[in-house]
DNA sequence: ATAGGGTTAG
């Protein structure tokens, strides 16, 4: 196309710039703009928006940029095309300044120009994506007073703006207000649900809408998937499976990353690994989901030889959350010198990945857990990083296994500094003095805790049985059958004491006799579910646990005792880790 | 002409 010498005029202009914008054509853009000035030829708003809009899709924001710099004039999509291209990019404050901008401008004594729908939905994903959700109930209000606020796309980027910060019940709210859903509205309340762990609910609501005849995409699914992960419903998560296989859906790699993790999270690797090797292209998720598979079931040797065939392949390059995982797997499955090594390795490389506090955090993890515990003191005391809750926990956990009162108390009083509200630090330590005899200090900490402690989540475990996920709280008054459950967990209990098992009273909280602990000590939610799994569960498979927190030192033992005397095979899936416990041992060497 | 939802790590 040449378009030199010619008379060109507004019509002609947007010919050209319509064709350039449908082909992507950043040479041809930047060959009308050169023409518009060389011919002294003013183009008017409308155009020069069509030049910004043809940036952006080339992803040139610079030059977009310029001419929207350059307008004496301009109009609402002018300002709403530059703010959705920053937000694209992911640059929310400049796109929040724009919007500020925008609504400032105008001729003096003019007001500003008005956002409409096309405005609003791009500038809440700003504030959304830039975190700033006071901001963005700021721009509700605007919102509210604007005719656009039950418009279907404002609507889904305002749920979704609540559910991210966290309020599910506005978001809720929001939706239900809607006049008219579609994929994208619901897809963004079932994300909002699945994010913030109702993963219950969000199953609900895809159940509903599919009934309602909701049409269900990708995204749809991978957001349910995410749920049916958090509860670890194995047999629905199979069925979605099938059914995603059965559509056309089943080519996104976002959804195959997500069915990888649901997989892991249920304790299958074997199926998880199935995905993942059938994958045709990856992207560095795939990796890290798989790894973070064999990392939480304590299998390092495949966490290494998955890593290191990543790097041969050289295909994808680990990020921060890689590195993360397999520093992380390698402490779980006892390989600290090899966790070591690459860390040492990263860190000599000259473009490696950005490593965070947290990686310094595995790192305490293995130093700690190969009872290197003043060295681990060493390296917390020279890290460049200002150590937090995470790392003097580490390290303060390390030291109650390997039983360190003196590296302990200084982890112990570091720790108390900064959460003093959290009750699992006292314990800790508790156990730690008691271990010792210092008899003095553990009453200490046990009227320091009932002073500044605030009650934590409470403890609940959960089981899929029969198509159902039955959930128990601790000593659960309410479950329908629960009579039935506690005189189960007492006959486990009395047959395990005869083969060695005794309670360990020191890890009950509350000042109660001996008897009264070991009553609370048999009411844990994950014994409950463990005794309904030994009733129901068939005997030729294993029963699999979940678990809201991490599992009790108690409990731990407990089912140890069961697998043994009753030829069990448990999974328990806790907060940190899977335990896999088979003829009385569990894969974590009892390090967690 | 300009617009909304998604997967991994601890």
């Amino acid at each position: 196309m040449s378009i030199q010498g010619l008379d060109m005029k507004f019509k002609d202009y947007d010919a050209l710039l319509n064709e350039c914008v449908n082909q992507k054509s950043l040479r041809g853009g930047q060959r009308v703009q050169a023409h518009m000035i060389k011919t002294h030829y003013h183009p008017p708003v409308y155009l020069r928006t069509r030049l910004i809009v043809l940036y952006l899709k080339c992803e040139v924001l610079s030059d977009a940029r310029m001419v929207f710099d350059e307008m004496r004039e301009r109009n609402v999509v002018s300002w709403t095309a530059m703010i959705s291209g920053y937000t694209k990019s992911g640059f929310y404050s400049e796109a929040l300044s724009l919007f500020v901008q925008m609504l400032r401008s105008g001729t003096p004594g003019v007001t500003g120009t008005y956002p409409n729908e096309f405005t609003f939905a791009t500038v809440l994903t700003s504030c959304t994506g830039a975190h700033v959700f006071e901001y963005g109930r700021q721009i509700h209000s605007l919102i509210v007073k604007s005719p656009f606020e039950l418009h279907i796309y404002v609507g889904s980027s305002l749920l979704d703006l609540y559910a991210k910060a966290g309020n599910i019940h506005q978001a809720r709210i929001i939706f239900d207000g809607l006049p008219e859903r579609d994929v994208v509205s619901c897809t963004a309340m079932i994300s909002g649900y699945a994010q913030l762990g109702f993963d219950n609910e969000a199953l609900e609501l895809f159940c509903t809408l599919q009934r309602e005849g909701m049409a269900s995409n990708y995204v749809t699914y991978a957001s349910i998937v995410t749920a049916i992960s958090g509860l670890a419903a194995f047999e629905y998560g199979k069925q979605v499976h099938g059914h995603v296989l059965r559509s056309e859906l089943s080519f996104f790699i976002v959804l195959q990353n997500s069915l990888i993790d649901m997989y892991s999270k249920c304790g299958n690797l074997t199926y998880g690994r199935r995905v993942f090797e059938k994958m045709p292209e990856r992207t560095v998720i795939s990796w890290n989901a798989m790894l973070a598979g064999y990392s939480k079931h304590g299998i390092g040797k495949t966490v290494v030889d998955l890593y290191n065939r990543m790097r041969e392949e050289n295909k994808i390059k680990p990020d921060s959350a890689t590195l993360l995982t397999v520093l992380s797997g390698c402490s779980h499955g006892a390989m600290e010198n090899i966790g070591l090594k690459i860390f040492d390795e990263t860190m000599a490389e000259k473009n490696g990945v950005d490593l965070s506090v947290e990686h310094y955090g595995c790192v305490v993890d293995l130093l700690g857990r190969a009872g290197q515990l003043e060295r681990a003191l060493r390296f917390i005391k020279e890290m460049p990083f200002e150590p937090n809750a995470a790392i003097w926990g580490s390290l303060l956990g390390a030291c109650r296994v390997h039983k360190n009162v003196e590296v302990g108390k200084i982890a112990g009083d570091r720790l108390l500094e900064i959460e003093p509200e959290n009750a699992g630090n006292y314990v800790i330590l508790c156990n730690l003095y008691a271990s010792e005899g210092k008899w003095d200090e553990v009453r200490k900490m046990r009227e320091l805790m009932k002073e500044k402690t605030v009650l934590k989540e409470p403890g609940k475990s959960w089981i899929e049985f029969g198509r159902t996920v039955h959930t128990f709280y601790a000593s659960d008054r309410l479950h329908p059958r629960k009579e039935e459950i506690f005189s189960k967990v007492r006959e486990l209990s009395d047959r395990i004491k005869a083969a060695g098992y005794s309670p360990d009273l020191s890890s009950v909280l509350y000042d109660v006799d001996e008897e009264q602990k070991e009553k609370l000590l048999l009411g844990h939610s994950e014994k409950l579910a463990l005794a309904f799994g030994m009733m129901n569960v068939s005997e030729a498979k294993p029963i699999r646990i979940m678990k809201n927190l991490r599992i009790c030192v108690d409990c731990h033992n407990f089912a140890k005792f069961v697998s043994k005397v009753y030829g069990r095979e448990v999974f328990i899936r806790d907060k940190s880790r899977f335990h896999h416990i088979v003829n009385g041992m569990c894969l974590c060497g009892d390090y967690w």
